[in-house]
DNA sequence: TGTATGGTTAGCAATATGGCTAAGCATGAT
DNA sequence: ATCATGCTTAGCCATATTGCTAACCATACA
């Protein structure tokens, strides 16, 4: 188990704005050029190469230029270590669950008040 | 499907942070008090405070004073949004992915160069 | 009552984030 | 060669984040 993972800091970073989640809804429906990501934004490209890089650091995206577009393209694997850890995380939670002792404890310190 | 889900931002935050997390994996293993959480982080309590305080408005947790003590326990069923979000967009890429057509023009461009 | 303990609040400092404009560079079309 | 297009870089601004200290409650215990 990873202690400190900073590819989960980076992917979880990466997805929790809404704009960088948008521009990743997009890439689902096919590879696009910077200009076609930012349209639907309604932001200024430079803002949307941020977001890009941000992506790209994450692994979440690939891009690479061709001519004078850059055509930028999923990478769904990247998706994987944040799959393990929230599996990871139901087991253990669920196990918690399973055990019941801290929902005891509750009830019975509700009991004593 | 959410465009804009303020929830999902909340969620992917308070996990994209090392110590946030670490303190959930603490907090799987059973519900603890606030100074419990900050031992083995190094840091203080005002800052574990304020990272409490963003894992509970992601419903990550949940926290009751008893006394003088505040005892915080797992939300299990905050992951639900991410699970479900994660299922949608593995089924999408995998779409995606099935169709090639994707793959398909980035050969054809290769091969025009 | 007094004192230690556990938590809280206020406020500071450094850095990161998310947006912009202005200006530049490279490529494709005329 | 010129010009439009698509992207890139540099740099600014406002706000958010993450850490801290110092001072302040509030509850348990002697």
């Amino acid at each position: 188990m990873a202690k400190h993972d900073p590819n989960l800091d980076l992917l979880f970073h990466a997805l929790s704005d809404p704009t960088r989640r948008m521009m990743l809804a997009r890439l689902a429906e096919g590879s696009a050029a910077v200009s076609e990501l930012a349209g639907p934004t309604g932001l200024r490209l430079p803002t949307i190469l941020r977001h890009l890089s941000v992506l790209e650091e994450a692994g979440l995206i690939a891009t690479q230029k061709d001519g004078r577009v850059r055509s930028c393209a999923l990478q769904p694997q990247a998706l994987a270590p944040m799959r393990d850890w929230l599996e990871e995380q139901r087991r253990v939670w669920e196990a918690r669950l399973d055990r019941l002792d801290d929902y005891v404890m509750n009830l019975m310190k509700e009991r004593n008040k």
